[in-house]
RNA sequence: GGGCGGUUAGCUCAGUUGGUAGAGCACCGGCUUUACACGCCGGCUGUCACAGGUUCGAGUCCUGUACCGCCCACCA
């Protein structure tokens, strides 16, 4: 008499819209080597977890199941842009957590019978990797070394960094990353990644070079590429120009300085600043154009304090009155609103940072630095020159102090200021000869590819979106480092010595890679490098996301193998992280977009990060990071995957150890479930239990949300749900056919649990197969021929099949014997007795569809519920009444 | 300052098209039941952030607010 409410979880859902059932696949057919033989399955006596993964892998290997099919047309093709790891980077769980949600997308894909072209590349290009290089080794890369044959390195780095030529630096980056290499494919083949592991690339390897070369030939062809000498983004540590893509702001403390210049007719302007070290580049002062203030200064000319320049002031729109006094110095360069302004004022340059970030020498006097009083500007600045921006601020306001050009005391504040992300002081902007690529004027075009493509979750599009609409310039890809893939470019040097850069001798594609550092242009000889009337290398290497760009290009042979990127180009998945959609997504797009006028991909799923407990995006800088190898081995590699596949795309998941145990739980209740379902799996004969034909119908409807969820890379929907579903069919099912399946019923009706054990249990396997790879495996190697991986996906068909057709009528009597056998269980629970505590009387009321339904399956209720009589009653509303047996009398201790 | 997410049980999170709030973990109690003690059965747990609005009915739709997170921004 206990009332309850009614669990749906066998009845299909009325309201779920029919799926259009997927032919095309054919059935799996049911067989087996004991099958066959006659006999029953080889059943482990206790199956285990440990082991399966070396056992698995090898197997795998040895079979080449995951190897790409070369001669598969496109359409069938299912082609992935797998991100290639930073190897100098470390190991973290947030590569499983993201890595396994694209296998579990190329297992699916491959089951529905798909071509997965699932490649693994290498990311070792670039200055994570220099940068790596020199820590690890104590070296320092200098170029103007000639090559040592016979360097070795230290056995431990020294204090002083060792300098080496470009080649040995080179050399010992290709050493090191080698053994990254090794330490991410292991990482990876355990966790399971159905990789095609003859399909690698590295991002500074040969194919990425001649890829990367090529396209920026064609670029330069077709005027998209070019170079320019102008204001350039610039870290002072690592000595090169940076990307806009590459910045970040971050809060760094400050200081206003309220500076006096004098005005012709005696009186003065004020201007604040935070960096007073840049007065000696100062151009110009700027006010708002509608700014009574300063209005009447327009079109005059002020003098800078201490270095006695004369500079105009000028009226422009960016000036913001709200700040400071509303009239602002203008710089070369202190930020970027200065080049706006330098270049839309038409100013002078006047450059005091070097390349090293410190004040180089300057003339005063010369010509561009003229002076009211060269001498008194001369002594003022080599008082400065040399020092770093920091400290020639600290002394510049000393000496402003003591002309009295200071006006009060310097306010501190905290201020945004922009950094290189891998950098460790704020950007300088240096002029020097850059390589760009044209974004802006194809903002339009990049920004319909980024509606074109199908983003996964799609509230991610907002992001390029934004990131496209927002690019201030264009796309600067040189970089002053060693370790990268060379412009392949000469320029010719004129009888003077003078190099030509407007004159680039370009190679013949045929010879790319080339290293314009060591190779020799066409009609030169070696010994005119450097020479009058010779040639030049292009110093340069390109922006590591420059070859990034064109994973989709190197991996799938663009030009190199014209018939393998027929079929698998455009692809069809970029899995990524959404920190660098402004980056690998948005230059990839755009590469495609120059190159092949398509998007590189069909579709791309952004995934979340893995979180602290504590929320925090986990890094490697906490020290509790646990590493991802032990982590496979506590809780195996399906446990761990169970646990990143929760994770939806687009979502942040907190790191979660307990997700992992449930996950190593369901792979063993999957094996002993199995162990069950298979054995004693004799006789059997056609599903005409209405319970069998139940299970069989619900599973058939779970098949089909699966697919679609899959459709829809909804995958953690599709574990989630099946999960459910099988332990329900755990607690329920095969409780109530438990002693049928072994003859208590009769052989007939025995044959008809046996068959929906089997087809039931092939399907389930097949549905967790992507998600759990080496548990699905091993069971499936128990009864049936080749590997679960390429087995075909289920499909709803299949399963109905052996009850011709669905049997939505059934669905009652599995629904009905599953509420009445929890509530007797409840009763035993709340009882304290032991389940298999005989039920003297069960009595069951019910309306008369329900009971007629219920007594399909009374022979399994009552002995599943050790039930000694059943009593049947028609009424208005459900009711149970469990007696349960009298205890027995208690045993007297021995 | 702009954009995008989020806020549901102690914790981590689901919640399709509006129709009686869910799961796992944790916790509590019980049980060796011939697949499984790496197990099984059961129980407890909610101002669905807040305020309005639409509706017969809102966790769900609309408006606004607060807080958290992320991305971006011209930072003198």
């Amino acid at each position: 008499m206990t009332p309850f409410r009614l669990p749906r979880r066998w009845s299909p859902d009325p309201e779920r819209p029919a799926i259009a059932r997927r032919a095309g696949v054919p059935l799996t057919v049911m067989t087996s080597k004991q099958e066959r033989a006659g006999g029953a399955f080889a059943l482990p006596e206790k199956p285990a977890l440990e082991g399966l993964e070396r056992k698995w892998l090898a197997r795998w290997e040895a079979d080449g199941i995951y190897r790409f099919d070369r001669t598969a047309p496109r359409e069938r093709v299912f082609a992935i842009d797998t991100p290639p790891p930073t190897v100098s980077g470390s190991l973290h769980v947030g590569h499983v957590f993201s890595y396994t949600h694209t296998d579990i997308l190329a297992r699916y894909h491959r089951m529905r019978g798909r071509v997965v072209f699932y490649p693994m590349g290498w990311d070792d290009n670039g200055l994570p990797t220099e940068r790596r290089v020199q820590n690890y080794f104590g070296v320092r890369c200098d170029p103007s070394l000639p090559y040592d044959p016979s360097f070795v390195p230290p056995e431990k780095p020294g204090k002083t960094p060792i300098a080496v030529s470009r080649p040995n630096f080179i050399e010992l980056c290709e050493r090191l990353t080698a053994e990254d290499e090794k330490a991410f494919e292991e990482l990876w083949r355990h966790l399971g990644l159905s990789v095609d592991w003859s399909l690698t690339y590295s991002t500074v390897g040969k194919t990425a070079q001649r890829v990367s070369q090529r396209s920026f030939l064609r670029l330069l062809k077709k005027g998209i590429a070019y170079q320019l000498e102008a204001p350039t983004l610039w870290d002072v540590d690592f000595r090169t120009a940076v990307a806009q893509a590459e910045l970040e702001d971050r809060e760094t403390p400050g200081a206003y300085h309220k500076l006096r210049f004098k005005r012709p007719d005696g009186g003065a302007v004020e201007i604040d600043t935070t960096r007073p070290e840049l007065l000696p580049a100062c151009v110009a002062l700027v006010a708002h154009p509608d700014d009574p203030r300063y209005q009447p200064l327009f079109g005059t000319e002020v003098v800078t304090p201490l270095f006695g320049v004369r500079v105009p002031v000028k009226p422009h729109p960016l000036a913001n009155p709200e700040k400071g006094t509303g009239a602002a110095m203008i710089c070369t360069f202190g930020d970027v609103t200065d080049v706006t302004w330098w270049r839309e004022l038409g100013l002078p340059v006047r450059a005091v940072i070097g390349p090293d970030g410190r004040l180089r020498p300057v003339t005063w006097g010369s010509p561009g630095w003229e002076s009211t009083d060269a001498e008194a500007a001369q002594k003022a600045y080599d008082a400065l020159a040399g020092l770093t921006a920091v400290k020639a601020r600290a002394a510049i306001v000393e000496l402003l102090r003591a002309s009295g050009d200071l006006i009060g005391d310097v306010r501190p504040i905290t201020h945004p200021v922009k950094y290189y992300e891998k950098g460790d002081r704020p950007l300088e902007i240096i002029t020097s000869r850059q390589w760009f690529i044209k974004t802006i004027e194809f903002r339009d075009a990049l920004l319909a590819r980024g509606r074109e493509l199908q983003w996964y979750p799609p509230f991610m599009q907002s992001r390029y979106q934004n990131w496209v609409e927002g690019l201030t310039g264009d796309w600067c890809i040189s970089r002053q480092r060693f370790f990268g893939v060379p412009f392949p470019v000469w320029y010719p040097i004129d009888g003077n010595g003078q190099v030509q850069y407007d004159r680039p001798i370009l190679p013949s594609e045929e010879r790319l890679p080339i290293d314009p550092s060591t190779d020799v242009p066409d009609g030169y000889t070696a010994d005119q490098r450097g020479m009058p009337n010779g040639f030049a290398g292009d110093p340069d290497v390109m922006d590591t996301w420059a070859t990034s760009s064109l994973t989709p290009q190197i991996a799938g042979g663009w030009e190199d193998d014209p018939d393998l990127f027929a079929r698998v180009f455009p692809m069809d998945l970029r899995p990524q992280a959404h920190e660098i959609i402004r980056t690998w997504l948005f230059y990839t797009v755009a590469r495609a977009h120059f190159e092949h006028d398509s998007l590189p991909w069909r579709s791309t799923t952004i995934s979340g990060w893995v979180l602290d407990p504590d929320r925090k995006k986990m890094s490697k800088s906490k020290g509790n990071v646990v590493t991802p190898m032990a982590l496979l081995e506590q809780h195996g590699s399906d446990g761990v995957r169970y646990w990143a596949a929760g994770g939806r795309p687009g979502t942040d998941t907190a790191f979660d150890p307990g997700q992992m145990k449930v996950g190593r739980r369901l792979a063993m209740k999957l094996l002993n479930a199995s162990r069950f379902a298979l054995s004693n799996a004799e006789p059997r004969g056609p599903v005409t239990v209405p319970v069998d034909r139940a299970m069989i119908t619900s599973l058939a409807a779970l098949v089909d949300d699966a697919t679609a969820l899959f459709e829809e890379n909804q995958y953690a929907t599709v574990l989630e749900r099946t999960e459910r579903w099988f332990w329900t069919y755990c607690d329920d099912y095969l409780e109530l056919v438990k002693s049928r399946r072994y003859g208590a019923q009769g052989p007939e009706l025995a044959g008809s649990a046996n068959t929906a054990l089997l087809a039931s249990l092939s399907v389930l396997l097949r549905l967790f197969a992507p998600f759990l790879p080496f548990v699905t495996e091993e069971v499936w190697s128990w009864w049936q021929p080749g590997s679960v991986h390429r087995a075909a996906w289920p499909t709803s068909a299949e399963l109905l099949e052996t009850i011709g057709g669905p049997d939505e009528s059934a669905a009652l009597a599995l629904e009905r014997a599953s509420l009445v056998l929890g509530e007797v269980r409840k009763t035993k629970s709340e009882a304290k007795r032991k389940l298999s505590t005989p039920v003297t009387r069960l009595v069951v009321r019910d309306t008369p569809e329900h009971l007629e339904a219920l007594r399909t399956a009374e022979a399994d209720l009552v002995s599943s519920g050790f039930v000694q009589s059943l009593h049947l009653e028609p009424a208005e509303a459900f009711e149970v009444e469990v007696t349960l047996a009298a205890d027995e009398p208690p045993v007297p201790a021995s």
